[in-house]
DNA sequence: CCAAAAGAGACAGCAACCAT
DNA sequence: ATGGTTGCTGTCTCTTTTGG
């Protein structure tokens, strides 16, 4: 059996064919893991917060040096990761089962104590972005990663019985008959199953406006003005929420190039909040500790497991 | 008052999609 | 095919705020 390398991850995650099902989020991981475990790449922990590491890849890799990871939520061996993977998909049949956030009383409270959910998510997905980290075209692994994760949380929701898709809608400029913008929305999600194929250049009453994004950074305004603009220009209240994985990157600290930074604008946050709506949810996989303890923050960001959980079907009901 | 941290903005190059 | 538009994200740099 061939001997797999950084390489072929590599190549799998330029393959735009290669993630149709979670399986294929799973057995990507999977082997990366492995990959790790041979290869053994030096591990960092970043001297400005402790809880996130690094991995510094082979002189054969250009010594390239990937995203900080949070090791709260990032499993770091195969086999543990395994067994969560198993967990989740178990779960998410639950989920699917009972069309709302009803399992939580049937037995699974340790589970979702556990927020194991996170942890799933939060290693694939970096796991990916670590695979990306060691291209020698940075930029092309940024629009890839970007395109694996809406992909990936797609693909969960859709797991969980609900239909969602990427959409790109015309809206009509009032005052300008015949012109229309075209707006390109990363995921519209339902439980309404019917109406989605018939009426794809809009939005249907029943369907929700997901922004996936890895990191918030300056694109929060975009997600702000998705919401102002689409409810101003369809004339009605279009359900806006906003899903991110984390909200930092790496920095240099002093002498250190393992510093962290956070990418939250939060002032604008709640600037934007007052001025022009607030919107009908914000999750993060890895959320900043302001964010679960500045109370202002904390109505109206929360994990993505309480989306998958709970919001997603008070939203969709 | 100064150094450090946080905030804000700019930028890179690629990809997807669409109209022509 | 071609060109225009929109979108992707990590890092660098500059400015402002913070705290001792």
């Amino acid at each position: 059996m061939k001997k797999i390398t950084l390489s072929d991850l590599q190549e799998s995650v330029r393959d735009n064919s290669a993630f149709g099902t979670l399986n294929d989020y799973f057995a990507i991981c999977n082997t990366f893991f492995q990959v790790i475990q041979k290869e053994k790449p030096t591990r960092i922990v970043s001297p400005s917060q402790s809880n996130y590491i690094f991995y510094q890849y082979a002189p054969s890799y250009g010594h390239k040096i990937t995203r900080p990871l949070n090791s709260h939520l990032f499993f770091e061996t195969v086999t543990n990761f395994k067994d969560a993977f198993e967990r989740f998909a178990a779960f998410l049949n639950d989920l699917k089962k009972h069309q709302d956030s009803a399992v939580r009383r049937k037995g699974k409270q340790n589970y979702i104590d556990s927020k194991e959910i996170n942890k799933v998510v939060y290693t694939v997905q970096q796991s990916i972005g670590c695979i990306g980290d060691s291209f020698e075209n940075s930029n092309q692994s940024r629009k890839r990663i970007g395109q694996l994760f809406e992909n990936f949380i797609k693909l969960i929701i859709q797991e969980v019985g609900l239909d969602c898709e990427p959409r790109t809608i015309n809206i009509p400029i009032p005052d300008y008959p015949g012109y229309e913008m075209s707006y390109e929305l990363d995921l519209v999600f339902s439980r309404n199953k019917a109406i989605i194929a018939s009426e794809t250049k809009f939005i249907h009453p029943s369907e929700i406006v997901g922004s996936v994004k890895t990191t918030s950074k300056d694109r929060i305004d975009k997600v702000f003005l998705d919401k102002y603009l689409l409810t101003k220009l369809l004339g009605r209240n279009i359900p806006v929420i906003a899903i991110f994985l984390h909200d930092v990157q790496r920095a240099k600290r002093g002498e250190s190039i393992f510093g962290i930074n956070s990418t939250f604008k939060s002032n604008h946050f709640l600037g934007y909040t007052v001025a022009l709506n607030k919107l009908d949810g914000v999750y993060y996989v890895d959320p900043r500790p302001e964010m679960l303890v500045n109370d202002r923050l904390r109505e109206q960001i929360h994990d993505f497991q309480q989306f998958l959980i709970q919001d997603l079907w008070k939203l969709s009901a």
